[in-house]
DNA sequence: GCCGTTTTCGGCCCGACTGTTTTCAGTCG
């Protein structure tokens, strides 16, 4: 079966975690890890790099892992992991992606206590059998009955990327089948939520047996969870549920209108239906007209065409009957990318594979902010090398015309406060980006004066990913984030809205806050390889979720504007 | 595991934080 190159790479990494846990050598377990980002990062599928020139010529890769890669992509699978999996639970790496538990607490618990899984884990701490352990106390106990809530809290949705990514695949084969005239994804897919439980998807077909019958049969398919004259649920091998309706062409629109939902969203335009003696009609109950799309569906009930990412209750249909919702912002808008990785810290690419994207984007700018001294194991760039970069950027921006490279930097704000960059530096490089990267368990009050350091530095122009939540499973920093966005708005700092789909920081919600205190924004993707320019989209999204329109986003101005504006700041 | 090639073996990765200790092991980015 025909395997995705990221599928491949979490092979390598499932495989990486495994030996971790048997306290493997660390060179190894990272020369798979590093394997897994690489492949997950080249573009072209694996299966045609191996047709043409194999592995040899990819730095990183060596004869043991270019075998295995081989071995993976003939028979779908890798002997050295299933003999791992015989020999470890595979509870144990749920242990172990707990934030504080790395191989060392896991084996402890499973050699001291015999647990092997989540649930026991949970069990023995809220039995107080943790703290009688090595190394173990009341803290930790409660921050592992804490970070198991979570997880279970969060179990059976993935990001909205993955979804995508499937929902892609399964639509573009719906419309390969006979008689199928359009498939569409709905549900909070649609509406560009972070993480969803489950695809909606919605076809129109005069025959719907067929087709059900025909995504039954797709590779990615595990398991038929529910089957029904007009729905199928189906579980992937992804652990994502998928959901199809079949619906006649001209009841598409109506069909997928209501999927999209949110139910939130629907109930509220009921009720403001209601009040003018109005109503939606469903799908089925429907005679006579047909709706042709969504646009004609809001138009009868009075309505300019709302988009989905607006579909939340949260206003929208007060908004949109006022005439007064937002001109969202779009990804054609954006002008340039301001947060960027190169290999000169840990980034796979180099700075003119970089400009070569950014002009096939068509963008204006780009910013180079590799990671500053102090992120050692990222590669932080010494003082003496970031001159040396910047450097070189100033040269190739003489050599090129239509798109301007800033000079940038990702400083760490360092836990006392400040940042881990010499002000007389700082204040010529053209864009300073800075995140924290240490100390995320700082207390509230200490996090929040140490952000807002960075905030008030004036030679900072963007806060990076604000929060620090991790979709994946990590919890923001305690944060007041009122008071950090306080400062914002009174020191005009840019906050990011970072584009990484485990990321999404700010997130919707938060990013809407910020512009109703006149705070500006940028959305950037942080990418560290050229697929990863890619991800804008996702930040875009979250842009759109939060009510924001262009001007509320620094990098949708021309190149011109945008750099007088930072020149000014 | 990978890499280099003046080396086919020896280096590759570092510093800080946290919760536990009373000097440190484990985890993290």
């Amino acid at each position: 079966m025909f395997m995705r190159n990221e599928e491949v790479a979490w092979l390598f990494y499932d495989l990486a975690d495994l030996l971790e846990s048997k306290g493997e050598d660390f060179f190894k377990i990272r020369a798979y890890r590093n394997a897994a980002r690489i492949l997950s990062g080249l573009e072209e599928p694996l299966e045609k790099i191996r047709l043409r020139e194999g592995w040899t010529k990819i730095p990183g890769i060596g004869k043991n892992i270019a075998a295995k890669i081989d071995e993976i992509l003939t028979t779908g699978r890798l002997q050295k992991l299933e003999e791992l999996l015989q020999e470890i639970p595979p509870g144990m790496l749920e242990v172990m992606s707990l934030p504080g538990i790395g191989p060392k607490r896991a084996a402890l618990f499973r050699e001291r206590l015999g647990i092997t899984s989540l649930d026991e884990l949970a069990a023995a701490a809220r039995a107080g059998r943790i703290r009688g352990l090595p190394g173990m106390g009341s803290k930790r106990e409660k921050e592992i009955i804490r970070s198991i809530k979570m997880h279970q809290d969060r179990s059976g949705r993935v990001l909205l990327a993955t979804a995508r990514v499937l929902a892609e695949e399964l639509k573009s084969y719906l419309l390969t089948l006979p008689g199928v005239v359009n498939v569409e994804t709905g549900g909070s897919v649609r509406r560009w939520r972070e993480t969803v439980g489950d695809i909606d998807l919605v076809a129109a077909a005069a025959e719907p047996g067929p087709v059900y019958a025909a995504l039954e049969r797709h590779p990615r398919v595990k398991e038929v969870l529910e089957r029904s004259p007009n729905r199928l649920k189906l579980l992937t091998q992804w652990g994502v549920v998928v959901d199809l309706t079949v619906t006649p062409e001209e009841q598409f629109a109506l069909n997928l209108f209501f999927n999209t939902g949110s139910r939130a969203h629907l109930s509220r335009l009921e009720a403001f239906l209601a009040e003018k003696g109005m109503a939606i009609k469903a799908p089925e109950n429907r005679a006579g007209g047909v709706f042709h799309d969504e646009q004609e569906i809001y138009s009868s009930l009075g309505l300019p065409y709302i988009p989905p990412e607006l579909r939340e209750d949260r206003g929208e249909i007060e908004a949109a009957a006022q005439d007064l919702l937002p001109r969202l912002v779009e990804l054609e808008d954006i002008k340039g990318d301001l947060h960027l990785h190169t290999d000169w810290s840990d980034g796979l690419s180099t700075i003119e594979q970089v400009i070569k994207r950014a002009r096939e984007k068509g963008y204006e700018y780009i910013a180079v902010t590799d990671h500053s001294q102090s992120l050692k194991i990222a590669g932080g760039l010494s003082l003496d090398k970031l001159k040396e970069q910047h450097r070189e950027i100033r040269s190739l921006n003489k050599k090129i015309d239509g798109l301007t490279i800033l000079t940038g930097i990702e400083v760490d704000i360092l836990p006392g406060g400040g940042v881990d960059c010499p002000e007389e530096i700082l204040k010529d490089i053209d864009l300073v980006v800075a995140s924290v990267h240490s100390a995320f368990k700082q207390d509230r009050e200490t996090m929040t004066a140490r952000i807002i350091s960075a905030v008030e530095n004036k030679n900072v122009d963007i806060i990076g990913h604000l929060t620090g939540r991790l979709l994946s499973g990590r919890e923001g920093y305690a944060l007041d984030l009122e008071r950090v966005l306080d400062a914002s708005a009174s020191c005009g700092t840019i906050l990011e809205i970072n584009s990484s789909p485990d990321r999404l920081d700010l997130n919707d919600l938060n990013a809407r806050r910020a512009k109703e205190k006149g705070i500006k924004m940028a959305v950037n993707t942080d990418a560290h390889d050229l697929k990863r320019m890619d991800e804008m989209r996702y930040g875009v999204s979250v842009a759109r979720r939060a009510w924001l329109e262009p001007d509320d986003i620094i990098n949708t101005m021309p190149a011109g504007k945008l750099i007088k504006f930072l020149r000014k700041r």
